[in-house]
DNA sequence: TTGAAAGCGCTAACAC
DNA sequence: GTGTTAGCGCTTTCAA
C-alpha cells in the first residue's frame, strides 16, 4: 500500500506503447501485438513485453487507437435523457447499459431539461468526442439537424419520444392506449368529471396520452371540460399548485388522471393537502417505486422502461453492425396496476 | 425536411478539416484557427472556411485534437456508481453533471453493482478512453489499484464510499451520526427492541450506520442483541422476507432502523404485510421520493445528495485545475426528516 | 495573416 | 515471429 504520493502531482507522464518497446527491448508493433492478444508472439517475447507494461503502469489508449483503426469505433455511446435524475430517465439508463455492456461499450449520458438547445449543445459534444450511436429522449420539436450525424454513419435512436424532421429507429411506449385505458378505468368506476394533469403540452408523450384521455371521453359521450385540463408542470411542485386550486373549486372533478410521474406525486400531495385522497380517484402515467406503500395505494399505468431501453439499444447496436433496413417504429405496451387509488367510486 | 437517405448507410464518410481546407481552397491549419476561434484570420477567410464546413457538415474531431493538445485534456470525467437507476446514485449523477456542465465536461457513467470486478473493469474502460478524472463510489474494498492512476495525472474523488489503499479526496455523509441520532430518535419514543436491517455488511456505509445504530444502544444501556441485526439484503424483496421472518416472532422488535433506501422499501412491504405499520415504528437512511404521502409517511435520514455531488465534483475540478494539496476529507450533514412512521411509541 | 512540417499514440500494410 | 513505415485528424512549432 503506498500512499507517499497522494497528492495528485502526477509522478510521470503516461506511458506509450514505444515506453513499453524500448523498456522491453521490442518494437512498437510487437506491443502493439502483445497488448492486443493477437497471435504469432513468442511466448518469451510476449512475457517481457508483459513485465514492461506492468512497470511502467502502461495504459492503452483506445481513442488513439480509434483514429487509426478500421472502422474507427469508439466503443462509445452518447445517451441523452429528460433528467438523469427522474426515475424513468435513470432505468432507462440502466437499462441501456446492460445491453451495451454486453457489447464491451460504454454510455455517455447527459440531461436535456427539456431545452431544444441544450439538445444541440450535447449532440456536438457526444459527436465530438465521434460516439458510435446516440440514444436520444427529444427536448425540442425538431431533430432534423441529426439527418447529416446519421448520414456520417452515427447510429441513431429515439426512445420515448418521435422525432420530428428525421426518419431513424424509434422506441415509445403505447402512450394513447395507455391513457386511454386509463381514464376508461375511471369512467367505469362512475366518474364523468376527470381532470387531466399534464407536463409542459408541448412534449410528444404528452400529447398522445391527452389524446388517449380525450378519445375515452367522447367515445363515453363525456363533454370536454377545458377547465378540468391542466397542463404545463413539470415538476411535483407546480402540479400541486394548479390541482390545489382546482380542488377547491365547487365543480371540482371527481377523478384525476395525472400524466407523468412527478405530476403524478404533486397531484397526490394536493389530495393530501384537501384530505381527499381516498374520495377522489386518480390514475398517474409511469410507475412510482413504492406506489403500493401509498396512502392509498396508488393506481399506475407502468411503463416496461427496461423493454424501451433493451430495445432501443438493442436497434442501435443492430445499425451498429450493419442493418440498413428501413427505420424501425416499436411500441412497448403498458400495464394499467390497480392498487386503490384509481379504484375510488364516483361520489 | 429530407427524409431519403433514412437508412443509417453512410451517405459519406465524416469530413475532416483537410477536405474542409480543399473545399474552401485554404490550408489545414487555417481551418484550425477558425474551428478554434483563433485570432488573426481574415474576416472573408474565416468565412469561405465557415460555409465550406457547413456543406460539408464538418465536425471536429475532439478526441483526435486531445491526443495532440498541449494538456492533452479529454473534457470528459468517468463516474463509478453503486447502481445508475438508484435514486441516490443518480441524483448523484444529476449534481455532478451540473457541475462538469459548467467546465464543458462531460460524464461517463456506469454501475457497478457491487462487484469489485466490474469496478476494475469500468475503470480501465474509463482510462483507456483517457477521462480527466473518476468519481468513484467503490464497491471493492481495494482501491489502491488506483494509485498508478493518480501517479499518471488522472484526478480521483471517491463519494459516499471511503475508499481503502489509497488516499484520495473523499466526500461521505455523516453516516453514523445519522445512524446514531435516528436510533435514539426511536428510544426517545421509548423503544428498546430496535431491529436493524442493512445492506451487504461490508458496505462501507452500513458499516458505518451499524456503528451509529450500536453506539446508541450502548449509551442507552441497552442490550445488543444480534438477533435484531438483520444484514445482507441488496433489494426491497429480500429486506422484506428477512423482516417478515423477524416479525413472526414473539419477541418482534417493536422498532427498526432500516440503513437504506431500497432495505426501507423492504422493510415497509413487510410492515404492510403483517398490518403492522402502525404499530412498529420505522426510521429508515436515505430519502425515497415521495416518503411523505405513504401510509404512514416515513421518517427518514435525509442525506445531501446534491451538496455531495457537488462537493465531489469541486474537489475533482479543483485538482483538474492544479491543486495538489494534500487529500481532502469531506463529511455532508444527515437531516433526520420526522414525518410519522418514526414518531410511534413503543406499546 | 497564412501555411508547411512534425508528431500525439496508436493500427494497417507490408516487409523481412 | 518481428519490425518498419505510413498515416488516422488534429495541434504545435516555426517559417514565410
Amino acid at each position: 500500500m503506498s500512499l507517499e504520493n497522494s497528492t495528485h502531482r502526477p509522478l510521470r507522464v503516461r506511458a506509450t506503447m514505444r515506453d513499453v518497446a524500448d523498456l522491453s527491448g521490442t518494437s512498437l508493433k510487437t506491443v502493439s501485438r502483445v497488448i492486443n492478444g493477437e497471435e504469432n508472439v513468442a511466448q518469451d517475447t510476449a512475457e517481457k513485453v508483459r513485465q514492461a507494461a506492468e512497470r511502467l503502469g502502461y495504459r492503452p489508449n483506445f481513442s488513439a487507437g480509434s483514429l487509426r483503426r478500421s472502422g474507427g469505433k469508439t466503443k462509445t455511446i452518447g445517451l441523452l435523457l429528460e433528467n438523469i435524475a427522474n426515475p424513468f430517465s435513470s432505468s432507462l439508463h440502466r437499462a441501456i447499459e446492460e445491453i451495451a455492456r454486453k457489447h464491451e461499450v460504454i454510455v455517455l449520458a447527459g440531461s436535456l431539461d427539456e431545452d431544444p438547445e441544450r439538445e444541440r449543445e450535447l449532440t456536438e459534444a457526444f459527436v465530438s468526442r465521434r460516439v458510435d450511436g446516440l440514444i436520444v429522449v427529444p427536448a425540442g420539436d425538431d431533430q432534423s439537424y441529426l439527418q447529416s450525424e446519421i448520414d456520417s454513419g452515427t447510429a441513431l435512436v429515439f426512445v420515448d419520444r418521435a422525432p420530428t424532421g428525421v426518419a431513424a429507429d424509434t422506441v415509445v411506449s403505447t402512450n394513447a392506449k395507455g391513457a386511454h385505458e386509463a381514464t376508461m378505468h375511471l369512467i367505469h368506476h362512475g366518474h364523468t368529471k376527470i381532470a387531466y394533469l399534464g407536463d409542459y403540452a408541448t412534449i410528444y408523450t404528452g400529447a398522445e396520452r391527452l389524446e388517449g384521455y380525450k378519445r375515452a371521453l367522447k367515445e363515453n359521450k363525456i363533454a370536454y371540460n377545458p377547465d378540468y385540463v391542466l397542463q404545463g408542470y413539470h415538476s411535483p411542485e407546480e402540479a400541486e399548485i394548479a390541482l390545489r386550486a382546482l380542488l377547491n373549486r365547487p365543480d371540482r372533478p371527481t377523478a384525476i388522471f395525472a400524466s407523468q410521474n412527478l405530476v403524478t406525486i404533486g397531484a397526490l400531495r394536493a389530495l393530501h393537502h384537501s384530505n381527499l385522497q381516498h374520495r377522489v380517484a386518480l390514475v398517474g402515467f409511469d410507475e412510482i417505486p413504492g406506489a403500493d406503500l401509498f396512502d392509498p395505494p396508488v393506481t399506475l399505468v407502468a411503463q416496461d422502461v427496461l423493454a424501451m431501453g433493451e430495445a432501443a439499444a438493442n436497434l442501435l447496436f443492430s445499425r451498429l453492425n450493419g442493418d440498413t433496413s428501413a427505420p424501425k417504429h416499436v411500441e412497448i405496451p403498458t400495464t394499467l396496476n390497480l392498487r386503490g387509488s384509481g379504484e375510488i367510486p364516483a361520489k
